[in-house]
Order: C-alpha cells, then structure tokens, then sequence
DNA sequence: CGGTTACTTGAGGCGCGTCAACTTCTGTGG
DNA sequence: CCACAGAAGTTGACGCGCCTCAAGTAACCG
C-alpha cells in the first residue's frame, strides 16, 4: 500500500518521514467499499480510524422519516473519522459517495501513534479543526445563502479542496456526485439542484463530464458562492502558523 | 479570579488538581464586556483564548449584506475559541450576547500549558471535537427540520448543555438570546421566531420569565424538537472513554 | 414624558418543495 | 441484437412555509 501523495494532514504540519512511517506502520489493511456503503454507523463504537486512498466519502446524520442530512464530504488525502475513536462513540453516519479503498488504523495503533508522535497528534487536531471550520461555513451556507448561491459556494469549496489534494487535471476532476447526494447536503430537494445546475452550466461558470466535472470560470463561481477560501485553511492560501512556535 | 466549578474540559477529560492548577496559572486577566461586543473578529490572528466565567457568547459569521449567521453559542465554563489560536487564524467572529466576563489566556502561555500538560491538551482537543459535533448536529438542524423543530430543538440543546454546566435552577436558567439573535442561529425571521416560541408557550413546553427560560416539560420539547443529546457528550450521558486507554 | 429596543400582529408574496410524467443512459439476459 | 428494468436526471404544475414590509404595543430609561 502507498500513502496518497499529498495527505491532508501535511497542510496543518510538517511531518517528518519518520512521522510519515509511523502512520503507515499504524495502517493495519486495506478496505474496498461499493458506493453507498456505510463504514461506520451513529452512536456505534468505533474500532479504528481511516484514511480515504481513493473516491469519496460523507459524514451523514439520520433524520426522522429516513432521510439523510449529509454534513461533510471527504477526499481522497483525508481522515474519516477521527472523531469517533477520540470521544469513544460516532455522533454521525460515514458512507462512501463513490466506490472507495481505505487505509485502516485500529484505534490501539491510533492512541500510540498520538503519544509516540506528538506532531502526528497535532496535525491531527488540526485536521478536525479544520473539519469543523467547515461545518460552520456550512451551516452559514445552508441557513443564510440562496440555492444557487449555496450550490455555488459548495463546487467552490470541493474544487479547492480537490485542487489543493492534486486531484486535478487540468481544471476537471472526478466528481461522483449525484444531485440527489447534493440535495441532501445543501438541504433542497434533488429537482432544484438540476435546475441550479444547468444555470450554473448555462452561465459559463462549470460544466459536467462524464462523472467528471470542470471549473470554467472560477472568479465567477466564487463571486456567484460568494466565497473566500479561508475557513479551508488551505496551505499557501494561507500562512500554518506552527502549533508551537 | 475563580475558575467555573464545572469547567466543560472536564466533562471529556480528568484533570489533576494539578491541570486545574495549571490551567489557572495560564490566565494573565480577565476582561468584561458589554452585550453585543466583537471579542474577535474574522481572519485576525487571535492572541488569547477565553474561558467564559459569566454570561452567554456566540461564534457568528458575517455574510453579503450586513447580515451575520450565527454559528455557536458557549456558556459559562466554555472555551472559546481554541480553533483560532491553534490554526493561527480566525475564520469566524466571537461576540458577546450578554454581559459578559471572560478569563483570558495569551497564547504562549496556552501553548506553554499544551506541551507541559498533555492531559490538558486532550481534553481541549475533546472540546474542539464536541463542537465539531454541535455544528454538524446544527447543518442538520437549519437544513432539516421546520422552524418549530428546529427551535424545539436549540432549545433542548442549550438546556442540556446549561443543566450540565450546573447552571440551572430548578429548571430554569438565565437566557439573554433574544428573538433576533435565535433567528440568525436558526436561519430565521425573528417574527417567525416570535411567531414559533408563542406555539411552544400555548403547548405548555417553555416558559419566559423576565431574561430566563424555564422547560415545562422536556419529554414534550424533545419530540418537538425530534432531539437526541448523544451529540453533546455530556459526562452522565455517553460514558467518556479515556483517550489513551 | 419622548426615544429606543424588543416583541407582536397581520397582509401579501416568493423560493423552493412535492408530485408526477417523461427522457436518457446503462446493464442484463434472452 | 433487441427487450426490459432500474437509476439518474429533466420538465412542468401547483402549493406551502417562511420572508418581507409595515404598523402597533409594551417595557425601559434618560
């Protein structure tokens, strides 16, 4: 197995190759899921932590009547879920989008790496910072933003993200994302996501592919999301002041 | 000064008479604010963290237009905000909602306390993640549900979280939201605020009383609200798992 | 008192939901 | 090669939850 090239986790702090060995000595095995599959269900005890090495996942919260309400999606590059392991029980459901392979880190091999290798630890808290970060802007993003304006937002932040992970070429990358999934998250219904879509198409602004989907105006979808970049803490966006200095 | 007797840190972690102790040593002063007041803004590069000795804060996000989303609120014995001084950067507001007192903690001195004190460390970063949770619960929340369960719902939450803190009496506890602050937490009007708190009175579930809240009867307000406290981790509820077993 | 702030009440309108039918597109099996 | 089923997306009609605007009340304060 080989670590992606770029982990989330490097953004936040730098990571020695003996940091990175011990992650990957931490890794137990690997873990191929189907699309739509539930890795690790609400109020379960989690047994390990994962590393996504490819496709997509979201975190997602049950509601009344069976829906869904997805609260965050995850790239490859990313950790799902620390969360769990640390306070010892889920608050939420992680799935995957797309099929996906996973690297496995048991919880025991994850507490050891966190005292052996405080910088692993760390860049860790980071990384759920920044997943929290996230969250807010969602919530802003969902409560306080049109469809259109908030689908916007989303592609721009995805895109980012996806950028900044190198998952791109030239401009489009994989985006398996359906428009029902895009409802759940952005709270409309999957009907207005298309609508939504094809004006963000019609617009010049982005364009689909083949369960890929590329970024053609990248000022004008910021400005139509009225986005900025900052909550994503994104290295050279901006400076990762060091945890201690 | 006095530290809270229930701190927040200590529903996630134990800390020695000795953390307390170090805890306490960190706070250079405390500072005393109006309601309404910025603590810090979007973007600056925070110098302190706060602990929250009297009254109620927010975190809030200012969008296009002059509005402003709130995205958090914290109560006495809260942290706020770990995320900026850790990530070296703010990517929301901190404000005042009530009078407020805070104890303040520069930040060489926090990161001084997170090497010499691992156990202290842990249960911030515990803190950070319970907030992550409180913001994931809230994406769905705004996303998810109807304005009369969605208020149902906040309520819950800060009831819960305020009995926790041991800052309630005899069911009732102080509450300075008003009408507008609730309605840019709950992406609402604040007339349909208005509108909603008068059904949850008619029901029997709440009660105002001159700047405080009283629950009538919780079991009603949690169906109302379709509320489940898992997502709190509040000591009692969840069993705390120790980080490092 | 008059000004200010919080909350209430009512009327009218719009964004987005729901429902339902239709269109692709893909994969499967005869 | 076509028949069929199922999943994803599109289109249109209609309705409702909540918004906006606006006027009014109540409490507090200099």
């Amino acid at each position: 197995m080989v670590l992606p090239s770029r982990l989330r986790l490097e953004q936040f702090a730098q990571l020695s190759p003996q940091d990175r060995q011990s992650l990957l000595g931490a890794v137990s095995h690997t873990l191929e899921l189907e699309p739509d599959c539930d890795l690790i269900s609400q109020e379960e005890r989690p047994t390990a932590c994962y590393l996504v090495l490819e496709g997509m996942m979201c975190r997602y919260k049950s509601l009344q009547g069976g829906r869904r309400h997805i609260v965050g999606f995850h790239i490859v590059g990313d950790f799902c879920d620390l969360n769990g392991p640390v306070m010892g029980r889920m608050d939420h459901n992680v799935a995957s989008l797309s099929p996906a392979k996973l690297a496995v880190i048991p919880t025991p091999a994850l507490f050891r790496l966190l005292e052996q290798r405080p910088q692993i630890e760390h860049a860790f808290w980071k990384e759920t910072i920044a997943d929290a970060a996230i969250a807010r802007e969602w919530i802003a993003n969902v409560g306080g933003r049109s469809a259109y304006e908030r689908i916007a937002h989303l592609l721009c932040e995805m895109g980012r993200r996806i950028e900044a992970a190198g998952l791109a070429q030239d401009g489009a990358f994989d985006w398996p994302i359906r428009h029902q999934d895009l409802a759940e998250a952005m709270a409309l219904s999957s009907v207005h996501v298309s609508q939504v879509f094809q004006r963000l198409s019609n617009e010049g602004l982005v364009k689909g592919e083949e369960g890929r989907l590329r970024i053609l105006d990248w000022p004008g979808l910021e400005a139509a999301g009225q986005f900025r970049s900052h909550y994503l803490f994104l290295a050279g966006t901006a400076v990762a002041e060091p945890l201690v200095p």
